[in-house]
RNA sequence: UCCUCGGUAGCUCAGUGGCAGAGCAGUUGACUGUUAAUCAAUUGGUCGUAGGUUCGAAUCCUACCCGGGGAGCCA
């Protein structure tokens, strides 16, 4: 058996490919069969003069996703989707598929999402889910590279930690269990045991939210750093998310082109130093003329793209008329693209005054709004560190600047508009210190004493963070909802397949 | 929880008070280079649910259910 991704070390041979069928077409005594493997794609022709009745029979029943096997040469054709075709001589079909309900065509967010099993098999589902692999990959070569070790935080824990989110309440044994929505304080536990730990899992949150950023179930990397201050940790999370872009960059170009993702904005994140500057520094970029000015601009180019768009479907309205079936096909297509184009616009239009009030009247104390984080973001194409925030924000567990009013905290922030990845900190070592948090936020301090006992117990100075890998996939693969970056999303009202 | 948009054939949608429609998929047939193949014929309906207004409701009104986008919260 041969793989589709080794078709080009076989050329002119005879070889075997087992797969489904991706997409058919027929023209009398000739059938054209895409299909794929699970490692790519790739046009098999079938004439009928060149196989047996039986093999013809088989191949003229075949149905999309369809399981077959082909027996073929290899022939390089620039016609053929990847370059290359099988001219087959048997074909052996191992099962006709019943009628498949994803179509060549387009398809809603809901069908598709309650067929998500079989959405799986589509070349941009695909696509994503190797960038996926690329990037778990390049996360364990990172850290493993620098003698970090994987350790695993559990996920039934015993107590409502933070106290700020809600979690998800199980029943353990007739006591109350919540999933965990961090393993961060394991992660400083182990810390202490091996001096660098990184934990890969699942972790939960039971937030109602319904947006492209929010899953309630979702993967996250949390690396811990014995000796790491906050300079330190910020330099980590640098170097990780360039290694990631870079592995992505160049062993992922197939699935980046399936995806349409622009690959100089990614270039740019591994050639470039990421911005660094203080939430002071921040609030005082958001507050500026500067950025008021550039959200008119910002308005006034949204209005021109509108004008332009009505003026083209104007035009090609016109045209569909008289159009053959294609064309009118494709100008329909064109025209739902430009109205969801327009509805973006529109809301987007009547955003701007909000986010300009919203930027402009901000109030230092208070924490980044999502409408706040896209103006900020507007402004660069790389990521950008904000740190040293009010401290009254942010967790009970971050240390402290000398001040005592600003937590050595970090948040990362993609481009694009991709949000927050990276949060982490500094955490605070001092003992009393961190047991007049817990007495501040009103916290029972007995459910800590474990995590109070890391500062009686040798307490060194640590920092760590955590890297939301939905997010981060989503952001590489330049997809529009974190639904498509993980095999069987979980989210608010989706549990199904 | 709130704001906003939507629910019509398997899928994507049109239909805004007067016979339930199109394209694709399916089925049957034609075609030796197709690329979402093409061409001809054809099957397919609880118009989200329940009430109401009306001679007449997919269309108007009320309530509810489900979904998309957003706010809050966050990775």
């Amino acid at each position: 058996m041969t793989y589709i991704k080794h078709l080009k070390d076989h050329v002119d041979q005879e070889i075997t490919l087992k797969g489904w069928v991706y997409n058919y077409r027929s023209s009398g005594s000739l059938v054209f069969v895409e299909m794929r493997d699970g490692t790519g794609l790739t046009q098999c022709v079938v004439a009928k003069d060149d196989v047996s009745e039986e093999a013809w029979e088989g191949a003229t029943s075949l149905k999309q996703e369809s399981s077959l096997e082909v027996t073929g040469k290899v022939k390089e054709d620039e016609r053929s989707i990847g370059g290359y075709e099988i001219h087959v001589s048997d074909v052996k079909v191992v099962q006709i598929a019943e009628n498949y309900p994803i179509t060549p065509k387009e398809h809603g967010v809901e069908f598709l999402m309650n067929n998500r099993h079989l959405w799986l098999r589509s070349q941009r589902q695909w696509a994503a889910m190797r960038v996926r692999n690329e990037i778990i990959y390049a996360i364990h070569n990172f850290f493993q590279g620098r003698d970090f070790v994987q350790m695993d935080s559990p996920i039934f824990t015993g107590n409502a930690a933070e106290g700020s989110t809600t979690l998800f309440e199980t029943d353990y044994f007739e006591d109350k269990a919540y999933l965990a929505q961090t393993g961060q304080l394991y992660g400083e536990a182990m810390a202490m045991a091996h001096g660098l730990i990184y934990t890969f899992g699942p972790t939960f949150r039971a937030e109602k939210s319904k947006t492209r950023r929010h899953l309630t179930e979702f993967w996250m990397i949390e690396p811990e750093m014995a000796y790491y201050d906050l300079e330190m940790n910020m330099d980590l999370a640098e170097d990780m998310i360039k290694a990631i872009v870079k592995a992505v960059l160049e062993n992922r170009q197939k699935e980046l082109e399936i995806l349409e993702r622009d690959a100089s904005v990614l270039e740019k994140v591994v050639s470039d130093s990421f911005e660094r500057m203080t939430y002071t520094e921040a609030v005082d970029i958001l507050k500026s003329d500067e950025t008021a000015q550039m959200l008119d601009d910002m308005a006034e180019s949204r209005r021109q793209e509108k004008m332009d768009l009505e003026k083209e479907e104007e035009k090609i309205k016109k045209e569909r008329g008289s159009a053959k079936k294609w064309r009118k096909a494709q100008i329909d297509q064109r025209i739902k693209d430009i109205s969801a184009r327009v509805d973006q616009i529109e809301e987007d239009l009547r955003n701007i005054p909000t986010w300009k009030e919203s930027a402009r009247n901000f109030e230092w104390g208070n924490d980044f709004g999502g409408s706040d984080e896209t103006v900020l973001m507007k402004q660069f194409d790389v990521p950008l560190i904000v740190t040293h925030w009010p401290a009254e924000i942010k967790a009970f567990y971050m240390k402290r600047d000398e001040t005592d009013k600003l937590a050595l905290g970090m948040d990362i922030l993609a481009p694009e508009g991709y949000g927050e990845i990276v949060g982490g900190s500094q955490r605070e070592d001092d003992l009393e210190t961190l047991k007049e948090r817990i007495e501040e936020e009103e916290l029972d301090q007995e459910v800590f004493e474990w995590y109070l006992d890391l500062r009686r117990f040798g307490s060194v100075p640590h920092s760590g963070y955590g890297l939301g890998l939905e997010r981060t996939v989503s952001w590489l693969c330049g997809l529009s909802h974190v639904r498509e970056t993980v095999p069987f999303p979980r989210m608010m009202g989706r549990l199904h397949p």
